[in-house]
DNA sequence: TGTATATAACTGTCCGGTCAGTTATATACA
DNA sequence: TGTATATAACTGACCGGACAGTTATATACA
């Protein structure tokens, strides 16, 4: 009697190694789904295929999960931009135009987008992470842009005006079509790679050292 | 003995007129700061001068609640838009600087941001509030713009260009200017009014007509 | 006095976080 | 190479607090 349903198959494994990016990547596609405070860490560990006490093994609350992911998801990128802009030094031009092929492309995948959602819904409730984004991410970023903007001034290939207001010119189209297509679902603008150059050549030649 | 207490100030009023206003304006003012999830409804109320239960006499959930509030928000935003577009026919490019001082003056407002912030924050979990977002304020506002921009081009003032990503590009730099200050309290760029006729220089250079 | 409007007190549920106990794997040793 | 022991990794069941929503009762006003 009493057979022992031997089939046995193993109840878990220690994957250690992996676990933490697991369990990222699945916070990261609950928080998007039903927003950070809606999203149960029941689902989250599910989801990475552990138990809920296990993600406690490795994120100690999850305020602390989100800010792991944030750091985790976005900071590369602004590092990318920063080495980007670092290393087209002689060319910035063609390096701003470069640029902004990367960023528009980046901008159009919904899982880079969803960071900066999720910043914007929370930033009210959580100072911190508004002030870690802005420093680690947005600043960097369009500071990289910005020495290239000052840089084309000085050699002359672009007219004298306010870089900030130029940096802001060159993001904000790029990152109001994320928001109209992501958030509102709106149908999105034209032919992408075409469309980057085609808003890049009205932009500087508007903004054209005068003949 | 027993001294009833005999100040006697009334505990509260009937003022059934003017309660769903003012609870909606509690509920903004709440879920802004705290974010829908966050917010109470025992704070709401309080705000709003009366108690928890007062509430669900208006509005018979959280959820219903935040979709009135969108509603009563939003609407009013629109009929300006339209207003405004169909008033400056004849002057197309005149009418597009002014539409974009007024618009860049609103996005300064925090209150006027809020709502879309809200929704940025919830069109995840609640597609039927971004659709709605969607179709009542940003196309219709987009869309006038858009009207103005093809006569402008149908005049010969503006060369021809893809209409869309024009108005995207309008739009754009003064949204992210909104968010960068409002979402990451960023410092703002330069001086309001002046800001917003320099880079619309800059863009409309850019599209003038070939000389 | 009757009824619409308000409240205080209550209930049920949900969820973040914890803990005692279990299982997988590495290591020591025969 | 096989077995005992140690420890890291993991789980299931639970707790306490918070909060949306309800109910029973009180008060203003016609």
């Amino acid at each position: 009697m009493a057979a022992r349903s031997p089939p046995k198959q193993q109840r878990w494994q220690r994957r250690a190694e992996a676990r933490p990016e697991e369990i990222l990547e699945a916070a990261l596609a609950e928080f998007t789904e039903r927003g950070f405070d809606a999203a149960r860490m029941e689902d989250v560990a599910k989801r990475a295929g552990l138990s809920k006490a296990g993600v406690y093994l490795y994120f100690p609350s999850k305020n602390l999960l989100l800010e792991a992911l944030i750091e985790a998801k976005v900071a590369p990128i602004a590092q990318q931009v920063r080495a980007l802009a670092e290393h087209g030094g002689n060319d910035p031009l063609g390096t701003l135009r470069m640029i902004a092929a990367i960023a528009a492309q980046k901008l159009r995948d919904a899982d880079v987008i969803a960071v900066p959602r999720l910043v914007v819904g929370l930033s009210g409730r959580f100072p911190d992470i508004a002030e870690y984004y802005r420093t680690h991410v947005a600043e960097v970023a369009r500071g990289a842009l910005e020495d290239l903007i000052e840089a084309a001034m000085q050699q002359g290939s672009l007219r004298r005006a306010d870089v900030k207001a130029v940096s802001r010119a060159m993001i904000g189209p790029f990152f109001f079509e994320a928001m109209w297509t992501h958030v509102l679902r709106g149908e999105s603008t034209g032919a992408p790679d075409q469309d980057v150059h085609n808003y890049l050549d009205i932009l500087l030649k508007g903004l054209e050292p005068r003949p």
